[in-house]
RNA sequence: GCUAGCGUAGCUCAAUCGGCAGAGCAGCUGAUUUGUAAUCAGCAGGUUGUGGGUUCAAGUCCCUCCGCUAGCUCCA
């Protein structure tokens, strides 16, 4: 006898083994048809699954109302899309099908290779298959039997993947609809007519079990919803998305450009993205100073040899440029990151504990030579500059600097506006060896970390394992790009490895006047300026605030009648700081306005006879359209309010 | 680096089966002197990414290299 307990209380029970489309019948056809899946002690379940034979069971039934119902949805559209491909192509081995963010894909291993010409026809059969709605159907096998079963069927990447993949997992779950079927822990919907809206996306290559020096597999990428609207509304965001793309909008506001002829991944910074990243680095600038850092300056080559202490070279050593080797066989490298130039700061004279926290920021240029497939616009490039800084302090202050190097990353995000982000504590993997120091400096520098993260109110802290860097763990803040790309901005990174005995041996003499260790804190608030800046320009989409628009106002006159006062007032404003244009062509003042507009400068000073007879300017802003005539010094008055408070408007 | 796709004027894109490289915007010149999102006319702009091949003929087909895009791998 089965008793189940249903949300609302209510109950029923069985002396036969049922299914949740059983129980959902039950209770009324119009809720069977609408059952995807249904919840049973937390975990989700096909709706043909049997319920155990007997006990209670708390049961939940799911519908497409369910958020997570779309991922259910998707992933037996990843079915449907694999057995259209196996009916239209030869040869095709089935790797994994499951669902991301937006969507889904699956990895084939097959001798034709997939294009966006072949959509049509996948998708054309896939139409067919929700059609034919067939049900999906769970199947039991002892894993030994399923690997003859994957075998017969000659699939030779689940046979691997069961024998290798799945531990000493002793039963596996397959799930079968019409002639295709797969290793799957499912469950699935009903059946494939519940899918109401697809479509294929992109394909491109993964390696199988994602391992590059492993075969590569094509893997097509697609998404699915309940309904068209819901499909079509996902697409235009899709294309919304593109139109912000800091390549698009960093060509259009001429930005900043990068030349094959110089080389991928090097950025020019064209004047308005200067002005730009000028804006950000005199914020930055004051921050430091009011938090009690001391600004340096060092070279941007040094010695392969003081890169062989600190253990990058040998290491890093394919993603860097080549040393440079010298006549009198010098070799030096251009530097790949701005550490080991601060430690040689540190070590220039003897310490005191006096002298810590010792707290050197530098806006660091280096660079690293990324492989090509990986260089994408601003985001990530071969030349870049870091908001970079070093903290060098005792073990006492660990805690203490950690914090406040988050608070000052908080701050500086807060400024901007940018609020959607969420922070990883990266931790060592203690599995790989590719991590330097002892077990336990790690687990001291881990648990004190974790401790400070835990204290704040960071949004989204989460925890991953494997994403330290080799030296030392660390915290990330992660934002998503405009097409749900992650980039690592601010980092906060703790080092006991760097002042070590095996690297450069830091010390300090402390109160009891015997040497000590210091530790040491790297942090980034932005990470480097050319990444912090590509996300801005997506989050802003090209409309920065005031204090930040490269062009802040633009002067037009109606009439070249009254030029002159127009460069007059052209001329007080930049002797008040701002960036100013001024538009005296022989146009209309619609197409002038027009052209102001599309360059997204925040204001417009439209000067016409009368402005120019009472010494006035007609103020118009970008978003909220005309706010009339005023005197000029209320005009600049205003400007310089909304500059000093760094507003961000919302739109 | 790998897999796939793409590369035509400064930008966005045309060019039917391999048959005279073309438009809009931007630029320049002239006219127009304008009141809150495009005034009109004209001019100029190209070794179709590079190098090679096939062909009577190549932007179009084939090969090489370079670059870009998506994903994978990587990210001190």
């Amino acid at each position: 006898m089965l008793k189940v307990i249903l949300p609302d209380g209510k109950s029923l029970e069985y002396s036969r083994r049922v299914r949740p489309i059983d129980i959902a019948a039950d209770i009324g056809p119009r809720l069977a048809k609408a059952t995807l899946a249904a919840e049973v002690e937390g975990q989700w379940i096909g709706v043909h699954d049997l319920l155990p034979a007997e006990g209670e069971v708390a049961l939940r039934l799911i519908t497409a109302k369910d958020p997570k119902a779309l991922d259910l949805l998707r992933h037996s559209c990843a079915h449907v899309m694999a057995r259209a491909v196996m009916r239209l192509f030869d040869g095709v081995q089935l790797a994994f099908g499951p669902t991301v963010a937006d969507g889904f894909y699956y990895d084939f291993q097959m001798e034709h290779a997939l294009s966006e010409a072949d959509f049509p026809k996948i998708e054309a059969e896939m139409a067919r298959i929700v059609k034919e709605d067939e049900a999906f159907e769970r199947v039991e096998m002892d894993r030994l039997e399923a690997v003859k079963f994957f075998g017969d069927l000659n699939q030779s990447l689940k046979v691997e993947h069961l024998q290798e993949g799945l531990g000493d997992q002793a039963a596996v779950s397959l799930y079968r609809q019409g002639e295709f079927v797969d290793l799957c822990r499912g469950p699935h919907v009903p059946s494939a007519g519940v899918i109401g809206a697809f479509k294929l996306l992109s394909v491109a290559g993964a390696y199988w079990r994602g391992d590059a020096s492993r075969q590569q597999l094509q893997r097509l990428y697609g998404t699915a919803f309940f309904t068209k609207p819901e499909l079509e509304e996902h697409l235009h965001k899709i294309e919304e998305a593109k139109r912000r793309d800091h390549r698009v909008l960093g060509r259009q506001l001429d930005l900043f450009m990068i030349d094959p002829d110089v080389g991928s991944g090097l950025v020019f910074w064209l004047p308005k993205g200067a002005a730009v990243r000028h804006e950000l680095e005199n914020f930055l600038y004051g921050e430091l100073i009011r938090r009690g850092y001391q600004p340096v300056n060092t070279p941007v080559i040094g010695n392969v040899h003081l890169y062989e202490i600190s253990g990058h070279f040998p290491y890093y050593k394919d993603s860097q440029f080549p040393p440079i080797e010298m006549a009198d066989g010098e070799r030096y490298l251009l530097r790949p990151m701005n550490c080991p130039h601060h430690i040689m700061v540190y070590k220039s004279r003897p310490r005191s504990y006096r002298d810590l926290p010792l707290r050197l920021a530098e806006f660091g240029t280096v660079h690293r030579f990324e492989q090509s497939g990986e260089l994408n616009g601003m985001t990530r490039v071969r030349g870049f500059t870091q908001d970079d800084a070093h903290i060098f302090c005792t073990e006492d202050q660990v805690a203490g600097e950690f914090r406040g190097c988050l608070e000052m990353t908080q701050f500086v995000l807060k400024t901007l506006g940018l609020n959607e982000y969420s922070v990883r504590l990266g931790f060592r993997d203690p599995a790989s060896d590719k991590y330097v120091g002892s077990a336990e400096n790690w687990r001291r520098a881990e648990e004190a970390l974790e401790r400070v993260c835990g204290e704040m109110n960071l949004p989204n802290l989460h925890i991953e394992r494997g994403e330290a860097a080799f030296y030392g763990p660390k915290a990330d803040f992660v934002v998503a790009d405009c097409i749900g790309r992650e980039w690592q901005l601010g980092t906060v990174q703790l080092d006991y490895n760097l002042p070590s005995e095996q690297r450069f041996g830091l010390e300090y003499i402390g109160d009891d006047n015997t040497p000590h260790r210091p530790v040491m804190i790297h942090r980034a608030p932005f990470g480097s300026f050319e990444r912090f800046v590509g996300m801005l320009i997506e989050h802003f989409a090209g409309a920065f605030p005031l204090w930040l628009a490269p062009e802040q106002v633009r002067v037009m006159v109606v009439s070249q009648k009254v030029e002159e006062y127009g460069r007059a007032v052209e001329r007080q404003l930049t002797e008040a700081g701002f960036r100013v244009s001024g538009d005296y062509r022989a146009e209309k003042i619609g197409a002038k306005i027009r052209d102001a507009q599309l360059a997204l400068i925040p204001y417009m000073f439209v000067i016409g006879g009368r402005e120019a007879e009472n010494d006035q300017v007609a103020v118009r802003d970008r978003v909220e359209g005309d706010l009339g005539a005023m005197p000029l010094a209320a005009a600049i008055e205003r400007l310089r309010a909304e500059v000093a408070a760094k507003t961000v408007k919302k739109k």
